[in-house]
DNA sequence: CAATAGCGTACAAAATAAGTTCTATATTAA
DNA sequence: TTAATATAGAACTTATTTTGTACGCTATTG
């Protein structure tokens, strides 16, 4: 349940590599080579990320792609978007909704509150948390980054 | 991204039906011909809530399921699992992963944190939620049923 | 003992995801 | 200007997952 597919798995391994030499350009073979991944789908999952404003890209020799922000400011719901499409747990929670239902229910409006919980809660996390080499856990990463937000995982 | 099944969806068309009268025993057949829903399809996704301890049922004549508990002590977490499987957004956060990679990483902690913080926003969203017929919004909800935990939808 | 209703397993069809391939276009360097 | 390199975009195949159904079995009631 609410599992993240293989190519965003990919995504964020690409990312975080990306991080470590955030000017320079990385080519889809050099990360495919460094990483140990097939190449066409490192370029697909490039392509994805670069299409939804994640990446800078430039053509020809010595080209590749480059973050276009830095890894603080690139949240992890903006990469699960650019690669799985809209976060929304049913097609009811989108606006222009056409339920198939037969009988009439009030469940659009509370999906899209469930919807909203789960955003929000994870909308703060961004790539730099997956940059540190032992994640600190949740209560100490989110303190640092926003003081306006306070989960309790127990 | 993260949408639930088709089934998860008649689980709790299923449910709140099912909490209008908590006493009574509702069959398959009579829940399959209220909410208009295949009736094998309705059986399994009863099936499964059942085998998860979420519901009561009685076999022979006049039998069925019933809510093992009120509403208001079901939570979404628990509805989702039944039909879903375990909530995880990679297998990397499972404990006995045994990931493929060949190149290190340090990723599934990470994600052992993502999906505990998804899980975390989600645990106090109840049955009885989706049971009131208009949602009142996140804030005036988890206010009445939980005073530690406090998201901020913007 | 017959009718009802859940229990468990297995299976076929449909939808989705993953991975690959091919052609086009842009950039750089010789 | 030309050859090499690398992204852009679309189409396609294969694999996996989800959905929906079917069937034989067991328990309960009247």
């Amino acid at each position: 349940m609410f599992k993240i597919g293989m190519l965003t798995d990919y995504g964020i391994l690409i990312l975080t590599h990306m991080a470590k030499n955030p000017q320079g350009w990385s080519s889809a073979a050099e990360l495919s080579a460094s990483l140990n991944l097939p190449k066409p789908t490192v370029a697909k999952v490039l392509k994805l990320m670069n299409h939804h404003g994640l990446l800078d890209s430039h053509r020809g020799k010595q080209g590749g792609y480059r973050l276009s922000r830095s890894p603080g400011r690139i949240s992890i719901t903006e990469i699960l978007e650019a690669i799985e499409g809209p976060l929304h747990v049913t097609d009811c929670a989108l606006p222009h909704a056409s339920c198939q239902r037969i009988i009439q229910c009030d469940l659009p409006a509370h999906w899209r509150v469930v919807n909203e919980v789960i955003h929000s809660a994870i909308k703060e996390i961004s790539l730099d948390f997956f940059c540190q080499s032992k994640p600190c856990g949740l209560v100490g990463y989110l303190a640092r980054t926003s003081p306006s937000s306070t989960p309790n995982p127990s």
